[in-house]
Parts: structure tokens; sequence; C-alpha cells
DNA sequence: CCGCATCCCTTGGGATACTG
DNA sequence: CAGTATCCCAAGGGATGCGG
């Protein structure tokens, strides 16, 4: 049956929540935590990709399974029964020979593409600086380290130099 | 030195993008996308956490590790890592002794943490819908299980009944 | 066509112990 | 105090094969 609630822990706050208008109760990373289980959800590897593409339009299995690339039927079916178990989806099961099924975004799922698309429109509109900051960061890492490795050595030399033979 | 790329596949578009407004382009899962870096960096166990706490006030490595409960220290230090090569968290050392390390949120790390308050309030304005999703979704998949189970004793039953001993 | 079951490997992440 | 290094386990997820 498999619930959606992964065993994870929480966090201590030693202030009052709420005293800012924000409600830190649901920043909890306990497995009760809502936000959490959402987050879940829609950071797994496929979720996002199946949601924007069935905004667009209603599509059948096989459909998302080819424009989805690189995604297993295994993972393609598990991430769609979250989703539907969620209520994102709808999915709708022809009784033809061949079967048909196809899914569909409910009105919550759509509620939840719009609140993403500001996570999506964040992304675009700072991805410079973030890539900016990367560089930046790897550059004085690696500065540091080869800083490091120079000391090593001279301290190293120092010692041969002092150990008389 | 571990970028923060990871190696995931991608997803094939038929159709142009941007047609509706809406670059798919940057819903890609392939390794270069960005959506998919910042998703795959807030996604993970601690940083949200992270992020909330020191949206209130500078802290010090050992004030986060206390109030997350059950972050490890290496986790700690990770996470942490991560978030300042993204230039969303500064880190501040003081030379003293003991030595003692600030953090604080970077602009860029606000406004992060106000974007990503937009997907907390969706959660707390349906996580009833989710809620009733899912125990429809568990009644029906149990009825359906049982009536499967049913079915599969009566054909049992049958083929017991017709075999003449 | 759709999906479940099995196997297996990679990754995330916890516990513990050690350094500056 | 603020890390780093090592070990180890469990979950995520891919490949493949069977079933309705």
């Amino acid at each position: 049956m498999e619930d959606g609630t992964s065993t994870s822990p929480g966090y201590r706050c030693d202030t009052a929540p709420g005293q800012d208008g924000f409600d830190y109760a649901h920043w909890d990373a306990r497995e009760d935590c809502e936000v959490r289980q959402i987050l879940d959800r829609i950071a797994d590897k496929w979720s996002l990709l199946v949601i924007a593409l069935l905004e667009r339009r209603c599509l059948r299995f096989t459909e998302l399974l080819r424009m989805i690339d690189g995604v297993s039927q295994r993972m393609l079916t598990r991430t769609l029964r979250h989703l539907e178990r969620d209520g994102l989806v709808r999915r709708t099961v022809h009784p033809t020979v061949p079967p048909r099924v196809d899914y569909e975004l409910t009105g919550l799922g759509a509620t939840l593409h719009t609140t993403i698309k500001a996570l999506v429109t964040w992304t675009e509109e700072h991805q410079a600086q973030i890539a900016r900051a990367r560089a930046d960061y790897d550059l004085r890492a690696a500065a540091e380290q080869a800083e490091a490795e120079r000391a090593a050595a001279d301290r190293e030399e120092l010692a041969r130099l002092l150990r008389p033979r």
C-alpha cells in the first residue's frame, strides 16, 4: 500500500511559531510535515516533468514515455501513481483492447503547476548569479587547496633539511 | 571539488518551446538544466530548514546543529557548503580561538526564501484536499485488491470443483 | 498497450572517530 | 568549536522479463 510518509527527523524550535507571521511547524522535517511530503513528491526525478507536460494537454501513458527521454516504465508508473494518489492527476482507463489510459491534470494539479512556475521563474532570473557564485567558489576553493598543498610541501622540505641524515 | 551537476536524462520536446510563453527547455531534467539543479538543492533533506532558520537571523554552526533536530555534523556541513557555493548563504570565519563561524542568508538566498514560501502557502491551503485524495485512493485500492483476491479465490474454487479428483 | 515483479547498482545520508 | 575522514546501511531508480 505504501503511504507517502517518509521517516525523517525534525527540528527544535525555541521561539514561538508565527511570531513573524510564519508558521515554522510546517517547515518541520518530521514525517508528519505536509511541506516535506509535497516537496518530496515534486522534487523526485520525474514528477515536475510529468506535471509540466500534462498541463499542456491530456496524454497517454506511452506518449509520456516517449516524451520524457530517459524515464523507465517502472518510474513513470510510480510517478503517475503518486500524483494520482495525491489528487494531482486523474487517470482514465478506457476498457478497449489494446488498453488505453489517459492522464490529465486535475484542478489541484493545475494550481500546483502555477505555484511551481514561480520557482522556475526565480531560477531563470537568478541562474546567472548562481553560476557566477559557483565559479567564484570553485576558484577560491582551488586556490586554497593549492595554497595548502604548497604549505605542506614547505613543511616537509623543512623537516627533511632539519633531519641531519 | 564536486560540482552540483547530477547526471540525469532529459526529455524530448516535439513542440516549439515558449509557444504558450513557457520555456520548456528549463524543465529539462538533463544535467545542464538549471531548474533541476536548484530543485535538487532545495529539495534535499536539510537545505530548506537551514534557509528558513537563517532567514530569521544570522546563526553559528553549533546553533544550527542544535536547532535542527536529527541533522548530523557531516550533513549540516555539506548542506551549508552547497548553499554557500550557490551564493545563497554567506560564511564568515572569525579568527578567534575557539573558532567561530557565522552563517547568514545572502540577498539571493532571501529572494529564494520568499519564492519558496509560496510553495509552503500552497501546501497549507491544499493539504486537506490532498489528505482526502489520499484517503480516497487508499480506500479504493484496498477495495480493488480485496475484489481481486475474492475473484482469484473463486477461480481456484471452480478449478478444484471441475477437476474430477 | 499498460503495468507489475525481480534484480542490482548507485547515491544520500547517519554514526563514529579524529584534527586544528 | 568547527569541521574532515571513514564506514556502513537504506532508499532511489534503471534494466529486464512476465502477465492481463
